[in-house]
DNA sequence: CAAGATAATGAATTTTTGTTCATAATATGA
DNA sequence: TCATATTATGAACAAAAATTCATTATCTTG
């Protein structure tokens, strides 16, 4: 009664768990708004004032979610970046990192793809705070290294490295929400090379 | 009181299109959920009951609206795209136009993108019946002339049609994007000899 | 202008869903 | 095992938003 029960706290920690990822399977599959907290409820088996022991509301539960799944993905893309040592190497790890990643979390990317752009242009606090920081030390990585292939000559200089990068980002999103509205027809895994492909030499044919 | 009154038929359109352009104008500003019906009333400058006496409900004014957007929207896509005569030239005006019905549109575009994906993974007889036949209509169409240039020579083979297409769309949605979110900073329509240059050529140097 | 039709209004109602909290169940440790 | 603390439960409550409809205003036409 008075002494910190180790176990106890682990087992709170995997009840929370339990619940997150139940949201996390809702969310992706009906979105925020048409999710109910019973719905979560029922799918975590749990009641739905265990949820709010836990969580404050339907609010902190989709919050929680967010921030804990982009710096788990933060943390993986970075890992995954910071074994290419030249821009085109980096480019080729982008890309894999990118399938890699997208595989592993397709559930939450599902529920990502959906709200991302209505927070993006909300701008509310959990954007600003917690997911553009995380998005944007990826990009400018990314931007730094379009900079130093251009300057080295590795890339075309007709085009700033910013924009480089939307095209990058551009052509693996398209290839990734063709696999999450299609997952049965097409691998995003065998993509990879088309990709590459694609932004590095375009698709005109060459003499 | 029994003749059929163009006047008034003329007057219920304009205030059905009104509706519509309130209801446009803040969907695109907070989304569908977030936008309550008095909303759109006092954007309109009518009563809630008014809504109603037009539309079946909050469901019904979204659909009417996308339904009738997207028809517009295909009517000049499809305009634009009779004009081109081969494939080069075609991906040329799918660029060009984008940009153009993009910028007349803009309201409708943030809406359509914070909703589409989730309207997409519903499938719901919205997405099924219009939207996704409106949009299979232009994708096909490149898709077949990306086939034509496969054959001609004049695209890589190592990318299937439906892969250019992915990539297209992957690129200029990036543009498109990056111009809701920053409009101010960037000018979409500069963005045309950019986005044609990267999805011909890629990003490599040329020797 | 008056009678009758049509359209607009917004307060009241209904529905939906997020949140609370009294009660029950379970776990802890002396 | 018993007293106490902790946690889980779900029916009850509250808030928010969709929808209705009795009432009022406006228009039409003889």
């Amino acid at each position: 009664m008075k002494k910190t029960p180790h176990r106890k706290e682990r087992e709170r920690k995997r009840h929370r768990e339990e619940i997150l990822g139940a949201a996390e399977e809702i969310f992706a599959d009906k979105g925020f708004h048409r999710t109910t907290v019973e719905d979560v409820a029922v799918r975590a088996e749990f009641s739905v004032g265990t949820i709010y022991n836990i969580f404050t509301g339907k609010e902190d539960l989709y919050q929680s979610l967010i921030k804990q799944r982009c710096q788990e993905i933060s943390d993986e893309a970075h890992a995954a970046l910071d074994q290419a040592t030249n821009p085109l190497f980096l480019v080729e790890m982008f890309i894999r990192a990118k399938i890699d990643i997208f595989t592993k979390y397709q559930a939450f990317m599902k529920l990502y793809t959906r709200e991302r752009m209505g927070d993006r242009f909300a701008n509310n606090e959990l954007w600003r705070e917690t997911v553009a920081p995380l998005y944007e030390q990826i990009r400018d990585r990314m931007v730094e290294a379009f900079a130093k292939g251009i300057q080295e000559g590795i890339f075309d200089s007709l085009a700033d490295p910013w924009e480089l990068y939307i095209a990058l980002e551009g052509i693996t999103d398209g290839f990734l929400y063709d696999w999450l509205i299609h997952p049965e027809k097409t691998s995003f895994k065998d993509k990879y090379a088309i990709m590459l492909k694609l932004f590095f030499d375009g698709v005109r044919k060459r003499a």
